[in-house]
DNA sequence: ATGTGAATGTGAACGCATTCACAAGAAGTG
DNA sequence: CACTTCTTGTGAATGCGTTCACATTCACAT
């Protein structure tokens, strides 16, 4: 495929198109069609084959994919074959939630360091990673973690993002509700939690009275 | 404005313009600008006056817009006006984490049951909500509980989702990294949230070695 | 070799969302 | 009242992403 922009929505599909393979690959599976593919994860079929268009000719017509070609490729355009080291701050009940959560790991990331300033939090131990105090969060640039993922209540959150983006972090993963300034160079990606559900109620019908 | 179709990104984005505003109601702001708000959310300020215009008029020109006014015009375009329940299926980590969230109620939701297949769970309380077995989900109809939160295992969602559906469920917010097939009517919302992760390493530059 | 069926890859058409640019309205000032 | 400043609301232009339709390629059977 000629050169082109790479639409955003494209690499929001990426890690889904992802996850689904990875799990079929688990299953058993060797090969698929881009329309088998499409119904197990929910897309259209010409949908998945254009994204991948933007990136090079991943299968063979007339015969399909291979699924471990197709999940190493993504891999690579993603840069998830290395493994991405990542930093929690907040260790609340959903920074906890955020450290057990295998789903990461599925990925390729390993949450690595976690960071609090509640000193009855700091030295306890949440599945191999040690809570440790906020100030010490320039051991960030020495451990070479880049990545990093805001657990805090929302008044803390921008001063947060600032202490992570000042030890060396590119990307940051927040979970407060809020908008946060970084520098341009650094990508942000807010998750409202709750904001997602704040939607339904308009798409849901009126509740019947009983 | 005339009748026109709703754009879904501009559903998307009430939430979070609703959040925004609330948080500078209660900071005991009055009115606002649309370019101030803009700045303050992170967003550009035509889109919100584009976006508002769909539903009405809700400013002055020359002056602005009355932030309580805005709240209650978001709240009931999303139905948020009355308060919604909700109930969580999967008290594990995240369930944990999403009973004892705050951010549910800054909505408006009440998260009024939990569920589980665990005895070892059945029976405990976290944050006024007692959990109960999953055999015992029909009791969401004679509650009036419309919408539905999965954090179980991947494994478990579909069942769970179908489990909901018939409970009476409307709206499920997802949280397992997996598509899941429901009626029509339902309206599901999937996170996965090591999937947003799984975007940033693209956008960060290459680590740079020490 | 040739034909048939299956599935990919992609230019082009389409449609939806964002962005622009400005008319319209409100408030303050002299 | 006339003038200036400010800010909204929105038709129109633009641009981006989705969808379509089909040429292309491969496997297999005959």
């Amino acid at each position: 495929m000629k050169y082109k922009r790479i639409p955003d929505e494209t690499i929001r599909r990426l890690p889904v198109y992802l996850r689904g393979l990875m799990f079929l690959h688990e299953d058993g599976q060797r090969n698929i069609s881009s329309s088998k593919l499409a119904d197990f994860i929910g897309v259209n079929s010409w949908q998945i084959r254009k994204d991948f268009s933007y990136f090079g000719e991943f299968g063979v017509r007339g015969v399909g994919y291979e699924i471990s070609k197709l999940v190493n490729e993504i891999k690579g355009i993603l840069r998830l074959n290395v493994v991405q080291k990542a930093a929690l701050v907040g260790a609340g009940h959903l920074g906890t939630a955020i450290l057990s959560y295998p789903g990461f790991g599925v990925y390729g990331f390993d949450v690595t360091a976690a960071f609090d300033n509640n000193p009855k939090k700091i030295g306890k131990k949440i599945k191999d990673v040690t809570i440790m105090d906020i100030s010490r969060i320039d051991i960030l640039k020495k451990k070479n973690i880049t990545l990093g993922i805001i657990a805090v209540p929302r008044s803390a959150a921008q001063e947060t993002a600032h202490a992570l983006v000042k030890a060396g972090v590119m990307g940051i993963l927040n979970f407060s509700p809020c908008y946060i300034i970084v520098p341009k160079k650094v990508k942000v990606i807010t998750i409202d939690i709750a904001g997602y559900l704040a939607r339904m109620p308009y798409y849901t019908p009126m509740e019947k009275k009983k």
